[in-house]
RNA sequence: GCGCCCGUAGCUCAGUUGGAUAGAGUACCUGGCUACGAACCAGGUGGUCGGAGGUUCGAAUCCUUCCGGGCGCGCCA
């Protein structure tokens, strides 16, 4: 529809030009939006206000003389010029009956398009190194992430979704260690304590296990306690996939899955590390000073200049997050978006100065970030520090027990990323009712609810009659819902294409409310039959979408509450 | 001190990429169930869009500068 009308005013505009009333170089980007207020119609244009300066007109008679001009559709009912010169579309009711059609005809697949041709797109979120489990900021990617993905995919890309983690580093020879001491029960308190060890009490069941014996299934690897205090070796490997067992387990109670888990340790034993050093050298980007090796990122826009390979020896680890990602430019991801907390967005420059510095015609923005800012949660109205160190911290997993997947999903892609999340235990648990999840999934089980109703009384609408007559619904609250469901294609568009799927989650809180509103006002198992069939085609319609849209934000369409 | 993010109703937050009279939820008042789910709906109170300049037909949105908060600023990851 918004393209329709796009080439109307295109065609309007040549024309004004082959009539002399406009400049033949005036050129403009045809600016078409929804209204906010009905009362101006369903779309309006700004074009003539932004033409005016250039043909020298007045904007409001220039609108009008576009207008004119304009070629006559049959999906639009009147065009009007208002306010400082905006042009105004009213659609015609067969235009509003025709979403309708679309979603029925469509089902699940409404709002889902091919625009991504099929094309890669690689979604690396998480990421989250093996040394304790998934904490909220981890489960604030973990929904973000998963939802641009979703969104992505329902946008015809084909989207990889990726976990890279660290299973060589400093971090992990320290959870080895602090395994190690817990293995040979000394305590946090103790003196002969690890220097920064992982205080938790989750190294405490790690060992307990380990001591055990327990056997872990993890990569399609096997890996079982020894007894051993000593070997060091086995303590780290069985640490490890120990907890990224726990991880996988929180994941997939957050309905959270991924394609590739990225092992950091195969950089270095595949030799992509050094091959991508030798790269950076040759490039003439790189220097020796003070015994290291720097990079010259502030030829890319950096503050200072970053170190490669330590004093030491050694990489920094910014340097095989180069590498990987030169690996994921030769996999063939032209799209490539990473999903990180906002603590960590000085890689941004790093990793982008990096990538260029090679000269392997890497565009400049590439990869794209989303970088979500820090949860803060609420418990017993104080908040709770997040301390790996200290232990202290509310876990993925906790959040999903207290409040369940579809609440904690909702409200940690509710607000966009860049904004600060305050998460309220309690009041997600206390007022539960009102949450808007709630409300949204209430609406989804309301429709249903009646049409169980008008099935017990034999008064189901039958597709098999054909369809039924839409030109009977001429309430405001149902010409409300219609453009409501005219707009979701646009709007999954919209997110999908900005990372933004808070917009997904107002949009369907407006759906709802649109539909508790009709509810509300009007009967649905009329005695007319043609108007009971009408409106019942309306509300399984909002069904279908509301249905779509929790889908795409993982959370799930309950037909009772 | 420097860089990034944020500042909108008492609170939690949206705001269609610069549009028309500033929007929800929550909280607080007032109404609405003998008909399909009241886990709902309708109405009301509540604003110097952090402050000040600037850009233009038009600014919560863009630019400059202050104020306030968060996160980074390591040869840690």
């Amino acid at each position: 529809m918004k393209t329709h009308l796009e080439q109307l005013i295109a065609q309007a505009l040549t024309r004004l030009q082959q009539d002399g009333a406009l400049p033949a170089d005036a050129r403009v980007e045809v600016h078409l939006e929804r209204t906010r207020d009905r009362a101006h119609g369903d779309f309006a244009t700004n074009v003539a206000m932004a033409l005016a300066k250039v043909a020298r007109r007045k904007p409001r008679e220039l609108a009008e003389a576009l207008v004119g001009a304009l070629p006559a559709s049959a999906q639009v009912a009147q065009v009007e010029v208002a306010g400082p010169g905006f042009i105004n579309f009213f659609l015609t009711a067969a235009a509003y009956h025709a979403v309708i059609e679309a979603v029925l005809d469509q089902g699940a697949g409404y709002g889902r398009n091919r625009a991504g041709q099929g094309r890669k797109v690689q979604i690396e979120f998480v990421s989250a190194n093996p040394t304790g489990p998934l904490h909220v900021g981890h489960g604030r990617g973990a929904a973000l992430g998963d939802c641009i993905a979703r969104l992505l995919e329902s946008q015809g890309w084909a989207v990889t979704r990726e976990f890279y983690y660290n299973d060589a580093g400093a971090q992990i020879a320290n959870l080895a260690r602090s395994t190690q001491a817990r293995v040979l029960g000394i305590e946090p308190e103790d003196d002969v304590w690890p220097a920064d060890g992982y205080r938790g009490e989750y190294i405490r069941d790690v060992a307990r296990a380990y001591l055990a014996g327990e056997t872990i299934d993890a990569d399609d690897r096997h890996v079982t306690g020894a007894t051993d205090p000593e070997d060091l070796d086995a303590i780290r490997d069985f640490a490890v996939a120990y907890l990224r067992r726990e991880q996988d387990l929180d994941l997939k109670a957050f309905d959270v899955r991924f394609d590739v888990y990225y092992l950091e340790s195969n950089l270095y034993t595949e030799g992509k590390v050094e091959e991508t050093v030798q790269a950076l050298i040759a490039s003439g980007h790189t220097y020796e000073q003070d015994g290291a090796l720097w990079l010259k990122t502030t030829d890319f826009g950096d503050d200072k200049d970053r170190v490669m390979r330590k004093r030491e020896g050694g990489y920094t680890y910014f340097v095989p997050d180069v590498a990987y990602h030169v690996d994921k430019w030769q996999r063939g991801f032209r799209r490539v978006i990473n999903e990180q907390g906002a603590d960590h967005h000085s890689t941004v420059t790093r990793v982008r100065a990096g990538l260029q510095a090679l000269e392997l015609g890497i565009p400049q923005g590439w990869p794209e970030y989303v970088l979500h800012q820090m949860v803060t949660v609420m418990r017993g109205g104080e908040e709770v520090k997040i301390s790996k160190r200290a232990g202290s911290y509310v876990t993925l997993r906790e959040l999903i027990d207290e409040v369940g997947r579809d609440a904690t999903r909702f409200f940690l892609t509710a607000r966009k990323p860049d904004s600060q999340l305050i998460f309220d235990i309690d009041l997600a648990r206390s007022q539960s009712l009102d949450n808007p999840v709630y409300y949204i999934q209430y609406a989804h089980a309301r429709v249903c609810s009646v049409l169980r109703q008008a099935e017990d009384k034999g008064l189901a609408w039958n597709p098999a009659n054909g369809r039924a007559n839409l030109g009977l619904l001429r309430e405001e609250h149902e010409d409300q819902l219609m453009v409501l469901l005219s707009r979701y294609p646009e709007l999954l568009a919209a997110a999908a294409q900005n990372h933004e799927p808070h917009l997904l989650a107002a949009y369907l809180r407006d759906l709802a409310q649109g539909l508790h509103t009709y509810y509300n006002a009007h009967q649905f198992l009329v005695d007319d039959a043609d108007l009971r069939d009408a409106r019942l085609c309306l509300i399984v319609a909002v069904r279908q979408a509301t249905a779509n849209g929790l889908g795409l934000l993982g959370v799930s369409a309950p037909e009772t509450m």
